[in-house]
DNA sequence: CTGAAAGCGCTTACAG
DNA sequence: CTGAAAGCGCTTACAG
């Protein structure tokens, strides 16, 4: 490869690692011969002696706190961005609880398999990120610290509070005044963040903020159950959900009253996961803004590990969510308002 | 980390990587200064000075020929399996094609970043074993070859045909005898395969093998469709499903006509995806063998990498799902039977 | 059965 | 601005 250049091995690394170092013409030369021989270097001499291994580690499936774990298609925006600075990512597994990702995450550390690691899922009492801070291990949080407001480390977080606040504004504007609400019930995550975000654009509104009811469970059936005695009670025009499930059971229990989705019932969901799409009619929601999480998750952890990057994202962030409109709110034509 | 075991350093790489070299005093005392100090060997220079990275490529999300992609569940077995020897999981980013996955292969191959790669969703004219082959890039499918029987590559697959007789058994032996069957249309992958499982069991049975139909596609509304037709055109008393996707269609159009499915209609799906359990009732349907899938893919790869594995599987496994029994064919106690 | 030597393929200081 | 030297932390032959 150098040979091929006419230059020594070290102008190749320059090339390839401190191209402000060369000429331009021995870089173009350089360049050139790197292109005709396909030259790659190898990744675990680059890692051996430069100490990184452009390798992010995460872990997938559902965990002890959160029936929510890494979907797919989050999954797949973290590659994309990884690949922007020439990472890839590990997967770690899937544990239920700290504990069991704490060890993954010691054990990848310790052998230097990673650069650092992502977190998905915070909650309440979170051992992860006082252990990865201690270790120093470079790291970014999906989900704010829940608890621990103050805590150090970079995290981003998708506003439940504003989303609901949209959910609501689309409503109204539609002519809806006796718009009811359904969670599923008290947890310092994401749902009441939900929850505070309708009532308070309700109660802007000059609207009856009482008709709210709380489902046994983040399940379908749970929240048919709920919605069934939420409609018969208050007998709201539109329901705003706090998840796609619960939405479902609005949908279930409203068909068996025979009364229609989208016309007699205005429903919306939260999350446009893939249940969203399979109901009838499909339920208008809140997608979360995967890529933007995924570009600044990588960012930071990629800066973390001592590589600059060219727009440093700040330390925390609350990213908005968008309305999906679909026919569960009587969407004729399905588009995406923006916040 | 030697000194303090009293030996040298190959003594302990010794100790890690052929233990049967030492006596079992030298080994025990190694061992016991290893777990002592928390030795791990560094990722980076066992990959360097062992060519091999003990790290495994995976595509994810969906492809252009199918909506089926990697499920989480499966991706979560994938790295159990590989953890097994010792492996993790690198995920290589979501590709819309055969020539975007090659480029993503072609890439970790050449920085050797990766020991090999395993391939999913395989279909007719599939660009991507012989191009792995051909750069000698150790990989194994999920998925038989279609369209290419004789490939010389190692492929697991799920066996669509005895699914599909499962599901008509279970029916039959529960008095069914007007048994439909719902497909989506003709392609060379899964599909008909199931069907032809469904239609060997019919006419085995001596029963009519007539009542069958195919969406214009595998979702929710296409299967609520054709089935409205294929209820009012044969009356079946159940309905065998390619997908969970279409027995939720066939959910939707009976309980328009006020059928109820469980008692007056049975509805079988197939895949046992988190769809299953949302429709009301829930979906009676086929689970697919992850674990075994992953393990059989995983042991390949690392045997084709020059590992030996403790139980070689064969070349080629044809592994049988499992019925799971759920509300829609009238099941009061949920279990599930063995093939 | 155990140890001293060589070397994996790069990058990182450091001379020229 | 470019090149020769050293070394990253292991494992793999090869001597003893």
């Amino acid at each position: 490869m150098a040979a091929h250049a006419g230059v020594s091995r070290q102008t190749v690394s320059n090339a390839l690692n401190a191209p402000q170092r060369l000429t331009a013409p021995t870089l173009a030369r350089v360049r050139a011969a790197i292109d005709e021989l396909g030259y790659v270097p190898d990744e675990a001499a680059r890692a051996l002696t430069s100490r990184r291994t452009r390798l992010i580690g995460i872990h997938i499936g559902p965990t002890a706190h959160s029936h929510a774990s890494t979907p797919e298609p989050l999954l797949a925006e973290f590659v994309r961005a990884a690949a922007r600075h020439g990472f890839r990512l590990v997967v770690l597994g899937s544990f239920g609880d700290d504990a069991g990702q704490i060890a993954a995450f010691d054990d990848v550390w310790r052998r230097r398999a990673v650069d650092g690691v992502i977190l998905t899922d915070t909650h309440t009492d979170d051992a992860r990120p006082a252990w990865l801070r201690e270790r120093g291990v470079p790291f970014a949080a999906f989900g704010r610290p829940w608890g621990a407001p103050d805590s150090p480390h970079p995290w981003i977080d998708v506003d439940g509070h504003g989303g609901a606040w949209l959910a609501v504004d689309h409503l109204a504007s539609s002519g809806h005044s006796r718009i009811a609400f359904l969670g599923w019930g008290h947890d310092e995550a994401g749902g009441d963040d939900r929850e505070r975000g309708w009532l308070e654009a309700m109660t802007t509104r000059g609207l009856d903020a009482r008709p709210h009811a709380h489902a046994s469970g983040d399940t379908v059936v749970a929240g048919a159950e709920r919605a069934a005695e939420l409609l018969e009670r208050w007998r709201p025009t539109a329901v705003v959900c706090a998840s796609d499930t619960l939405a479902a059971g609005v949908v279930r229990a409203a068909d068996r009253r025979g009364i229609a989705v989208g016309s007699d019932l205005a429903v919306t969901g939260y999350d446009d996961s893939p249940l969203a799409r399979l109901t009838h009619p499909e339920l208008t929601s809140l997608t979360q803004p995967f890529a933007a999480v995924a570009d600044f998750l990588v960012d930071h952890v990629v800066m973390a590990s001592g590589i600059e990057v060219p727009d440093p994202p700040p330390r925390t962030r609350v990213a908005e969510p968008t309305l999906v409109v679909r026919g569960s709110t009587g969407g004729v034509r399905a588009g995406a308002l923006s916040f």
